[in-house]
DNA sequence: CACGGGCTGATTGCATCCACGATGAATACG
DNA sequence: CGTATTCATCGTGGATGCAATCAGCCCGTG
């Protein structure tokens, strides 16, 4: 664990993204003072930073918390993500700056890499990071606060995505991969419509992912009862 | 002016979107303090939170200016601007709650009595917050961001709309009240295809005025040198 | 005369202290 | 025995003091 405030912010997101915080969860800023090292201060301000971003959430005199993530935005995700991934793929194409490219590549060879070592920690920050950076290259300061938004519950909601549990999921894994690869070569190419088509693909790839989460494959309804009385969470 | 914490944050977002507060104004903390009577911690913080919308930025050891507006993010923002207004406009229709149709409505009066007085002011107040009230409506918390920064900066880019200098832009400007009145009527009516056309109409109307501001009515060559040698900005 | 180094004032960031409000438990009352 | 009220404790918001960093200025040097 690093120190400091910095720190402190990248942890916090990563264990956001990475569900290590479960939505709804208490920060508790005492602690976080202790572990690294610093004031009240600084990790209130990084609160309130994260809550910019969407993170968390502030609420007064009551503490901070993860953001939740109820089914009622869920349907709002849904509706949403398509039409901004596309637009920021459209303008990364036009706008993009060749020093970002190479960027692109290393965070996609951190990404394959984190596939191959099956370290699903690792793909959901490195996923997260290649589309982050498709959004600087997009150079739009008034849609990436959206993009930013859609990524972070997009890492939440599909983060079963990267635990692959039997071939098909393992086949959809090494699909993503390769879509991204499709993705450098289409920018690099200033090929605007074959981003498009990758985006939509590759967002109906998670999406179909995300619908199982959302609703998880047919159980009998006696199943729960049977097995798991009491560790089920209510949402 | 309002004291306490809220005051300041209101007050700050009125004096940037007013452009009262001009893009890259240092902020003053310390002014600040004494001005609302607060010390210098809820300063920072509602620093963070206006930073966290877009109001302004914070410069790491080098205070916190109120957000510029460069020649590169305005193209940016006529590209993505109809785009979101339109999908925000169809999801208002289709999720607003009646409560917030009764508050749209109150707003619209304020701005129609703010253009019966003359009161740029309190127009670019009022109709951003009309607007804002419309992405409330919508209940998108990954669009919404992004609608609110492209209202401050319609706001900022547009505010000479809200000072007609002559009977045309008078025109416009009641064309732009009779919008308003048709966006509530056409919500209320869940008919999301009239929203959608009256988002488009009412941006091309902005757009006009928008696209006279950023590169004004042709002036010779030699008027500026002639009479204001020294009183014109450079953008 | 131009340029670089060092100094000083001002401003920001951080730590600590204090006050207020919320939460939960114990007790008194119905 | 159940419920409401009070009180204690914890946690958050705000104020203030101190340290670090940055900008501007002066002076020395080439």
């Amino acid at each position: 664990m690093k120190i400091g405030k910095d720190g402190l912010y990248e942890d916090l997101k990563r264990r956001i993204l990475t569900m290590e915080l479960d939505p709804d969860t208490d920060l508790d800023e005492a602690g976080l003072c202790e572990q690294y090292g610093l004031s009240r201060t600084p990790v209130r301000e990084t609160f309130r930073r994260l809550a910019g971003e969407g993170y968390v959430e502030i609420r007064e005199n009551r503490g901070t918390r993860v953001s939740p993530m109820s089914h009622a935005s869920l349907r709002q995700f849904f509706l949403v993500a398509p039409m901004v991934y596309a637009a920021i793929g459209r303008l990364a194409v036009q706008n993009f700056k060749p020093r970002q490219l190479g960027e692109l590549g290393e965070t996609q060879e951190r990404f394959r890499a984190a596939t191959e070592a099956r370290d699903p920690m690792a793909m959901v920050i490195e996923n997260n990071r290649f589309h982050e950076i498709i959004g600087e290259m997009s150079w739009n300061a008034y849609l990436r606060p959206s993009l930013g938004r859609l990524l972070i519950d997009h890492a939440r909601i599909g983060h079963t995505f990267f635990r692959p549990r039997d071939a098909e999921m393992e086949r959809r894994l090494r699909l993503s991969v390769e879509h991204h690869d499709g993705f450098i070569t289409a920018i690099a190419g200033h090929d605007e419509e074959t981003v498009v088509d990758l985006v939509f693909d590759h967002w109906e790839l998670s999406r179909e992912n995300m619908e199982l989460f959302v609703a998880p494959q047919g159980l009998k309804a006696d199943a729960l009862v049977e097995a798991g009385r009491g560790s089920e969470r209510t949402s």
